[in-house]
DNA sequence: TTGCGTGCAAAGGTTTTGCATGGCA
DNA sequence: TGCCATGCAAAACCTTTGCACGCAA
């Protein structure tokens, strides 16, 4: 990240490091910095930078209105693709390699801007068992 | 779709089947059917609808402030996979069971909900050839 | 010392909602 | 005829921005 080290910057930083996979509103990452009393527009400019860097990703939940972020370029997320479950909302990994030889046309893949949804296991399983 | 079948909505769903994958802002969606007047408050209100009922996507783009909407529910996109190219736009298809052996923890993929990023062989080699 | 990043508050733009009306069943 | 969906306008809400100040370099 350019610019300088701010204190707002770097503990916004270290809260998104922590909770790799995990989705926040901007009020909600706010919220947990208020302690430390970051200020929402800090929260929003930060995460705009971050967002023109690639190492978060902003998403939309069905009916909701505001936008989330997740940060993915994790040490742990790097070359990973995100599974991310519809009901639970948990997040799982899948190596990105193993998705190449079945792209036709060429197609190159962005692990970090690329998200797929459906249903882990745990969640069909209650869903059979209901 | 529920509900009566209002010209509004089937107009909306004309507009929106004519272009499988591409994106749109409600606004616009709005423009394009201003011809014949539907307001923009039907156009949210529908296709919150259809969102609710998974015909169509909802994203976010990078340094945009609305929500962008697409059909995936097109009968040529059904058990399709979306290939959208971060460059140009383009969106490509994938057959989402080739997708299925690779898959751990019994993790199914929900084909209309997901979105696969990256970038398409005409822009990779654009971006080789300069 | 320079100038970027912050906080606060106001502005801005998108999306939602209330209410009266019109159209579908 | 009954009631859902629409249109309009206002409200609500999330996000961005202007400005003065503080802090990193």
């Amino acid at each position: 990240m350019s610019g300088y080290a701010t204190e707002q910057r770097r503990l916004l930083m270290l809260f998104l490091q922590c909770h790799p996979d995990e989705c926040f509103s901007a009020a909600e990452i706010a919220e947990a910095l208020s302690d430390a009393s970051v200020s929402l527009s800090a929260v929003y400019r930060n995460l705009a930078d971050l967002e023109r860097e690639g190492l978060i990703n902003r998403t939309v939940k069905a009916g909701r209105r505001e936008s989330f972020y997740q940060f993915v370029a994790s040490p742990t997320c790097r070359n990973c693709l995100h599974l991310s479950c519809v009901r639970c909302g948990s997040v799982h990994h899948m190596q990105a390699a193993s998705l190449a030889p079945l792209l036709q046309d060429g197609f190159t893949v962005d692990p970090q801007k690329t998200v797929l949804y459906g249903v882990c296991r745990d969640c069909t399983e209650k869903e059979t068992n209901s």
